[in-house]
DNA sequence: TATGAATGAGCGTTCATTCAT
DNA sequence: AATGAATGAACGCTCATTCAT
């Protein structure tokens, strides 16, 4: 990846970000990134090929973010792991994050299969701890866990650390 | 209000339910109501204008599908509406509500107020049934039948009838 | 003249004056003189009309102001009142005569004639005076005069009574 | 200056001139230019910063107009000089002077400064001919002359030769 | 006389995209 | 690979005007 390559793709990501897809025009990630607007589309063929690299770059985001949970082994500390992660993503990705959210709906055919070795792994633990619907158990804590992340990233009133003991307290931790 | 207000009230909310808020031209919904594209701006002032009415609509029903729930008394009986109620919504309204989501991350200050009396009801019943953290389970229960609403509209491979069997397992119904 | 009739040539004067012909719509002529905007084009055909009749008002005005010098006998006393009566304007019309100046050059056949009384009794004045050229003495003291009211209007740093020292001493007076 | 950037800065000048600032559209600029309506917003920004690269032209041209006269030393001969120059413009150049004379009524904070060299040098002129006001005659023979210019520009039916004549006498030249 | 809903053409402006260099 | 002039379609919006009541 050349230089400005990259320079584009970083303008892009902090603009779609802060003003999201359509409030960003390609002029001004040019702008921002200090190429001319022209290059954009040599790089990428358009906007959207532009949005795309954009949102590969949260896959792998995500995928970083929940290895450390992959390489576990007890169920109990998978589980806790699944709660934990979203409390640990630094405030600076706050805006990365929610333009994940954003995408998600906002893009027709928004694929979410990101989550899809974690979803097993959570369906593996719920079942080692005997849980009488382990897949849907897997899928309720996603649900939960990204809702919750939605909620803080909306700034929400939520208190995190009442949210975290109850979580705890529910799945036994 | 006047029968071409409606009409246009009418072919917004389909408009940004399938194209989203900003995808959606003022002159595509003029000519999907039929009237001149100036009338738009007469009653509505402009595009936001039209948005905040389409929203105001949303939390109307969004009120009216809760209204049920609002009116119970014994505890189980609420829990078990709030797991029902997303399950009840006619196929035809999805789209109605697929915007709601949409705009839920599309529009920067979306305020999130008008399940609060729900919440509050949820914790009521929750106390009533001796839950730990009353308040945390509300939310949670909130969350996830959000986000299973959310599943379900993004047609998502769940399988509502596990869905409900597991939820009604969970809170002992 | 109807009571709203001229409640519409009244906001049209002011808003004229303020914002400008083409700065002005009808919409806010209506809103400002508490009328239906449909009720303009039933009394003044157009909006054109309606400039029209602003205009016939200020050469209305004009002749009013400048009807006492048509009344006077003695030269020198009618040089006199041809300098003096740009300054006896008072500021609460400085808006009106602005847009007496901005319509001059905005509407392309402007017609000059309503000074036409005054140029023929100063020309008679300066004939009386036994000056060489009263026809050009006439014209300049008009184009004069109206360049100084000008000035005023765009709030120059002329000294007034300067001006008028020196116009006096100028026409022995 | 790109050729295209100097046709919309051409066809802006006529038909500012011709139908006024309001009254031309930049649809109309750009056909009349020949290029698409984008590229005026590209090079000028907006309609106004046409505008305003028009009236920089306008500028240009005044102090290029009254250039010779700035050179002169001869009290009489500068003086001879202010009354001949509205008299030397060209035909061809009466659309670009006659839209000076419209911005300077239409743009609400026109800056009249541009004379101010010439002010200074007749002020001069008056004075070593010990005239008693020179600021005033100064500021006089301007508004005459810019009245006189107004005068010809709208096609009144003053004889030019006896205007000349009646100055020159005047200033006993 | 008076209203106000409705129109339709036009406005200034933005923007993704192309292309010659 | 990189530029930047240029495009053209669309956009949100305004406005003078019409017309049924």
């Amino acid at each position: 990846m050349t230089d400005k390559k990259e320079k584009i793709l970083n303008a892009a990501l902090e603009l779609f970000s802060s003003d999201g897809y359509n409030g960003t025009s390609t002029g001004k990630i040019a702008r921002k990134a200090g190429v001319s607007e022209g290059l954009i589309f040599r790089h990428f063929t358009n906007k959207e090929g532009l949005l795309k690299a954009v949102v590969d770059l949260g896959e792998e985001r995500v995928k970083q973010l929940y290895n450390p949970l992959l390489n576990l082994n007890e169920p109990k500390k998978i589980i806790k792991k699944a709660i934990d992660i979203p409390f640990e993503v630094p405030v600076e990705e706050y805006q990365f994050w929610k333009l994940q959210y954003k995408i998600k709906w906002e893009i027709e055919d928004y694929n979410d299969e990101k989550l899809d070795p974690v979803r097993a792994a959570l369906r593996n633990a719920f079942e080692k701890l005997e849980y009488q619907f382990p897949e849907m158990e897997s899928e309720a804590l996603i649900i939960l866990t990204e809702g919750i992340g939605g909620s803080i990233l909306k700034g929400s009133a939520l208190n995190r650390k009442n949210v975290k003991e109850y979580l705890y307290n529910k799945y036994e931790i």
